[in-house]
DNA sequence: CACTATGTTCAAAACGTATTGAACGCATTG
DNA sequence: CAATGCGTTCAATACGTTTTGAACATAGTG
């Protein structure tokens, strides 16, 4: 691989590594998908911590979990007992699954907080009573909650879908 | 305000205070916002780092940094010198901001990245030889990846319109 | 104009999390 | 079947970040 290819990669490497690491994923799992990526020829793992200064059980851990999102493929090369991995270019597929094992988990925990409010919160039966104005409020700001939650749902669904329709 | 309001409210400041600590802003800001956002009165600095159990300091840079999202709002009480704050409810306006504050800068910094690397990658003039397949394949991944970035632009832009467009 | 109440700043500390590296298990090979 | 090569695990560590709290600045008050 020529010096010009190298450095270029080397640019990627370091600002995927930034963006994982803010996004909270860590450093070396951008860093890895990023060196895989540019790479011509499919990479093993001392590959890895050779050109990445890593840590073998760090490159073994973050491979895994770009696996499991559909970024890297393991590929077999005859009469070579090391696993090598190549990158799939899918991005949009494997950004989604990302997010969804990132974020999905605390989607659902929020709505269980949001249906338990609602029933706490509902008016005493058949009640004409001028209703406690505190529990209006309550109730006005889960409503507000309620109706945002549903929004975004369905704009993430319809993004996610836009971004992955063409191939 | 009741004993029941009151436990509701503490139950989405302990989950606001997660998920905002998970997106790498810290707990307090979220609980912060969820607080004021769930009292039915304005709430002093004082009020948040007596019923927060946080310290003064952390309460006044959250606080700041809520108000700059447009996420509170300095109500001034008379007779009293404190500082009290509301929350508004534009969750969308509010959300948007935060993205854009903490995702904005990146997009940038990535943009930069990818027209070097297109210049740089920018085949001979004028050269009909068969060129170089190691430049050729860092090229299709740079436009793919260009490809990407320029869809989920798109994306962020349509999805964030929908997400506010009704009141 | 001293005194008090309030908000802000910032260095230090506490905390959580990513990363390391040695120990291990398993398979392959001569 | 011992020796080697390879990937994985996990406790210890290193690291970055959030949070604290004391010192400070500022504005109001008697």
């Amino acid at each position: 691989m020529n010096a010009e290819a190298q450095e270029i990669r080397r640019r990627f490497v370091e600002a995927a590594g930034h963006l994982t690491q803010s996004l909270g994923g860590g450093r070396v799992i951008g860093q890895i998908f990023a060196h895989i990526y540019f790479s011509p020829e499919p990479q093993s793992l001392d590959d890895l911590t050779r050109s990445l200064h890593i840590s073998k059980g760090g490159a073994s851990m973050a491979v895994r979990q770009l696996e499991q999102w559909g970024a890297l493929r393991r590929v077999w090369i005859r009469g070579d007992r090391k696993d090598y991995y190549e990158a799939l270019d899918t991005l949009g597929y494997i950004v989604r699954r990302a997010f969804m094992d990132v974020i999905g988990r605390k989607m659902e925990t929020s709505d269980g907080l949001l249906e338990d409010a609602e029933q706490a919160l509902k008016p005493a039966k058949g009640g004409r009573a001028a209703s406690d104005p505190e529990a209006e409020f309550m109730r006005r700001r889960v409503a507000r909650l309620r109706l945002f939650r549903t929004r975004a749902q369905r704009v993430w669904d319809s993004s996610i879908l836009k971004l992955l329709l063409r191939k």
